[in-house]
DNA sequence: TTATTAAGATAACAATTTGATTACATTCAA
DNA sequence: TTGAATGTAATCAAATTGTTATCTTAATAA
């Protein structure tokens, strides 16, 4: 299945019992470029939160064992702060105060809309100062701006703060060449005398974290000129 | 008699007319927990606004001189940024437009169910970031911000202020690096001259109490930048 | 093509900066 | 006034970054 184009690296958890529906949301949402991961029932749901950190969860109110708000609720007594949207096929007005009391940020009534799931996702998501533009992504490299946390491929590779900033730039401007000036204004703040080869090496740091067997050759340089991501 | 403001306790003001209306909605706060202050005209809010700080206006479209609208415009215009629900007898549609006009976040008509007004409060409450549950979570950290308990696995640590508020801050942003900038703003609020090491030692300071066997690292430092809960 | 030259890559070294921690001083509140 | 909390100074350790030197690569002209 071909993988649409991803903005973002923003990671979904529902629970949602009926497996049509639970398959209908996955689709949904990674169609638009979410990580998805479902659960049929509330049971592993707390231990996959203490592991990963996903930004929201969706909730269905009706699930067999527990009611979801209550799920909610506990998980609020317990101290987890996360966005929670319920859906629910129920629309009187008791359910929908009780879902908002136990901690629902939205809710949703079935049958729903995609487009409009996805724009309380959406609205969600960014009352909480989620942003999807706080992830970058060029080939298989991941950088989160937030948490200067950066991937390649599948693993962590830790940066110095100047490596980050220089890779950040790059990836911000992908597909341009950066000038050395532009990296020296960039990057050093220029302070009069520089060393030309500074850039040269600070590259060359760089190059060798996300690429140490050296075959991705993301970085061409420009003879005389600077460098270009590609 | 003007009672201290304590920490995460919600204050809201009510501006009713009907003297029986206010007591009741003021009723029904107090006993969610919440801090009412009620107003029977918009006389005297504005000054009140100036030296307390509430979390949210509750504010009927019908009183006696100004209309609850109006009073909210004049609010905005001046700056004030606190959430508003109108109450309103009124339905028509022009109604409900002008009140979100003028700066509203949410409204009620009368007769309201008080679940209902609950909820819309705390949804609005939700939305503006000010949460009425008191725990916060990181890994095997629960923290309680009204108490200021703090628990690591199953063990109560004792934390100074600074060390809490430190803590708290951290973990409300988890996985995101904060600057020095940013904490020295956000804690100790200086007034220009600020020793560096200050944030170390105050961190040091938390990292013993949190982690005395130093096995664990809560924090990671990032080089010439700030540190980051991970 | 080949020699020449300017630029880029990289390793090793050194300087500098920053972080951690301890001990001590000061402040603040009971 | 006293003790806890917090800021400051000093020391040590560690990480980052700039510099230098050497080698490699690319452009250019004879």
């Amino acid at each position: 299945m071909k993988v649409k184009n991803r903005p973002n690296e923003i990671e979904i958890v529902i629970i949602e019992d009926e497996q049509d529906m639970l398959e209908l949301l996955e689709y949904i949402f990674q169609k638009e470029g979410y990580r998805v991961t479902g659960f049929l029932s509330t049971d592993k749901v707390e231990q996959f939160l203490e592991e990963e950190n996903p930004s929201i969860l969706i909730v269905d109110r009706n699930l067999p064992k527990v009611d979801g708000a209550d799920f909610v609720a506990n998980l609020r007594k317990l101290g987890y702060a996360i966005p929670v949207i319920f859906l629910t096929a129920k629309d009187r007005d008791s359910d929908i105060i009780e879902g908002f009391d136990s901690g629902g940020d939205d809710y949703i009534t079935k049958p729903f809309k995609p487009k409009e799931l996805l724009a309380r996702v959406s609205a969600v998501l960014k009352r909480s100062g989620i942003s999807q533009y706080d992830k970058l992504k060029y080939r298989d490299i991941v950088i989160d701006c937030k948490s200067q946390d950066v991937m390649v491929g599948d693993a962590y590779v830790n940066l110095t703060n100047l490596e980050f900033k220089l890779l950040e730039l790059f990836i911000k401007n992908s597909h341009q060449v950066l000038t050395r000036d532009f990296l020296r204004d960039a990057i050093w703040e220029d302070d009069g005398d520089f060393n030309d080869k500074t850039i040269n090496v600070a590259l060359s740091r760089l190059k060798k974290k996300i690429d140490p067997k050296e075959d991705k050759n993301y970085f061409t340089p420009i003879w005389g000129v600077g460098y270009k991501l590609t």
